[in-house]
DNA sequence: AAAGCGGGGGG
DNA sequence: CCCCCAGCTTT
């Protein structure tokens, strides 16, 4: 409340920052999105599914996810194998196993229901500052303030802020902006204003300036520099990695392994990884107790992290069937014409489906 | 091919 | 606390 001006930021003329927004979300904002209730468990799943995800991407996934854990007592008593399963090719699995969590902790610590609080739903397991505040904001029209990367850029434009704003200093700034900025009623208006006009208008290319409502305000449009700003991340170069993986298949099912819980693709099914220099069928034959028929490469995949490049080369291995798996613990036979169900990373999924394709 | 997108956890 | 990590889509 009555948060100071931050220095050197220049109120907008005449009509202020979030009336502007406001007024514009009436008319041209986006007021028919799935999640749009006063439902905290929706609001939360959907707001969980947008971070680092764009809107068109999450509305399959949280229609497929809702079909199959309608309510938060269904998720929280669901196995986190099904939760994952469901979010099979969103990425960045963490979310799904820190939902599942937070399922359990709002069972648990809130009797079902999910705090108005911001501070309380921030120390729940895959919701921090922002997302709280979004939570909170749409669910129970709390005042608390976003950052989210939309808020970001529209704000690094209309006030001209420089600088990436990853750096803990112009994130500071940030948020102290989004305090000061939060208008006293309407904030479930205001944040989803903030965050369609930044997807919408304030986009990264080719913003609409001619359609937006700050634009007689925008410091970066004035000066010239709406291309250069938000300032972009420092670039970095990304180690390459390579992989060898086994598609071992028998009897129209594919040998899949549950991964350690952390790490990459965490929890989530994959194919039994080969060390470097390994002989294929040997190691197979050792690690499974399988009889190997027959080794052969499939067309290698080149995946793209942000931190690093990971080639992938599959190997076809063909074993005797009848073969029983040992150490059957976190193995799977699973079915060539079930892998919608199975919880697999895009590129593996990409690998099976076209193995499936061409046997039939 | 490069960049964008929130939060968790380790050093 | 700062730095690194994670996976997909869009441009």
């Amino acid at each position: 409340m009555n948060k100071s001006w931050p220095a050197g930021i220049a109120p907008f003329p005449g009509t202020p920052f979030a009336r502007r927004l406001i007024d514009w979300q009436r008319h041209h904002g986006r007021h028919d999105l799935p999640w749009q209730t006063r439902d905290a468990y929706r609001v939360w799943l959907s707001e969980i599914m947008l971070q680092q995800t764009q809107v068109e991407t999450v509305i399959p996934y949280y229609a497929r996810f809702l079909e199959r854990f309608p309510t938060l007592e269904s998720l929280a008593a669901a196995p986190v194998e099904d939760v994952l399963a469901r979010w099979s090719g969103l990425g960045y699995y963490a979310r799904a196993r820190n939902l599942h969590k937070c399922a359990q902790a709002v069972m648990t610590r809130h009797g079902g229901t999910f705090p108005a609080d911001p501070t309380l739903l921030a120390e729940l397991p895959g919701i921090g500052r922002s997302t709280a505040a979004a939570i909170s904001a749409f669910s129970y029209g709390t005042r608390a303030a976003i950052l989210d990367g939309n808020v970001k850029r529209v704000f690094a434009r209309a006030f001209g802020i420089d600088g990436f704003p990853g750096t803990k200093a112009v994130e500071n700034a940030l948020w102290d902006l989004a305090e000061a900025l939060l208008p006293e009623r309407d904030v479930d208006i205001y944040t989803q204003a903030q965050m369609d006009l930044g997807a919408t208008l304030c986009t990264r290319g080719k913003p609409r300036c001619g359609q937006c409502p700050l634009a007689d305000g925008c410091v970066a449009l004035r000066d010239g520099r709406v291309a250069e700003l938000p300032t972009p991340r420092p670039k970095k170069a990304v180690p390459e990695r390579h992989g060898r993986f086994a598609v071992i298949v028998a009897n129209g099912a594919v040998l899949l392994e549950r991964r350690p819980p952390a790490g990459i693709w965490g929890g989530l099914q994959s194919l039994p990884e080969l060390p470097e220099d390994a002989d294929t069928a040997e190691w197979v034959a050792r690690r499974f107790g399988l009889t190997v028929t027959r080794v052969a490469p499939l067309p290698g995949l080149r995946h793209v992290f942000t931190h690093f490049v990971l080639h992938l080369a599959p190997e076809r291995v063909e074993v005797a069937a009848g073969d029983g798996v040992r150490d059957a613990d976190g193995l799977d036979w699973w079915p060539l014409d079930a892998l919608a169900d199975a919880a697999l990373p895009t590129p593996v999924r990409k690998v099976l489906e076209a193995l499936q394709r061409a046997t039939g």
